[in-house]
DNA sequence: CATGGTGTATTAAGTGATTAATACACGAGG
DNA sequence: CCTCGTGTATTAATCACTTAATACACCATG
């Protein structure tokens, strides 16, 4: 459970952020159980609201699901995560396309970029 | 003078990116006169402290600069221009390894996603 | 049967930032 | 000299959103 909050954007935002990587991913698996929303706010040191907001949304998303009052597992439907996996991608692409197609500079440029910011992270995590 | 707001973001940081967007691929000069804040306000139909902040925060930066009670100009230090411009590329890249890294995705898919969605807006300007 | 852990719902408070209102100082030009 | 258009500064209002407080219903378990 490794999340570093910055504070420009909302709790439950990131909270939600972090899940659905996890899940996209796989480091989350299909009908996991996942921490329940006390825990969750425990664990975080936030207030189990923001905790139950998050997760509120994200079962309204198709990402988890509640039965009874047990806490709350990963969907078991593979085809969702792998959409939100993609809708994720989508995201990210638009909004660096958006913001980078005022700016007059050429793919290769950009690509060169990103391939050496990735590497870069990369090492930084040796 | 082409500016759509959306309404996620503060209008005098809109009007900040429109300018520099302009100013960074050159399509406001340097030493070229900028609108003046009242005007700027008429044109965009916001409140002139509006446009007064987003001037001040780029007088602040060294992009445009001012004189006696003149209408701005744009900064005359190219050099200046075009560092604010790699500014821009870098955080656009960033951001996006950024939002990318903690997904599982090769470079090449996201390149080849980046290559498609620059080319359908390019359709789309037709 | 009561206690503690679930999820859930409603309402209030706080917080922070953005936007707007107003006023002031300066200078060019009629 | 007065008016109009500059830039500038200070303060207030607004506004949305996030976060928190509180309470309720359910159920398993000792």
């Amino acid at each position: 459970m490794n999340i570093t909050f910055n504070k420009r954007d909302p709790l439950y935002v990131q909270v939600i952020r972090y899940f659905k990587e996890q899940i996209a991913t796989g480091a989350f698996e299909p009908g996991e159980e996942i921490p329940s929303r006390r825990e969750l706010a425990s664990k975080l040191k936030i207030n189990p609201n923001t905790a139950q907001r998050a997760y509120k949304e994200m079962e309204e998303e198709g990402l988890i699901y509640t039965e009874g009052n047990n806490p709350s597992k990963v969907t078991k439907d593979i085809e969702k995560i792998a959409s939100v996996r993609q809708e994720m991608i989508m995201e990210a692409v638009d909004a660096f396309v958006h913001a980078i197609r005022p700016i007059n500079v050429s793919l290769d440029e950009v690509v060169g970029l990103i391939e050496a910011k990735l590497n870069e992270e990369q090492e930084g995590r040796k």
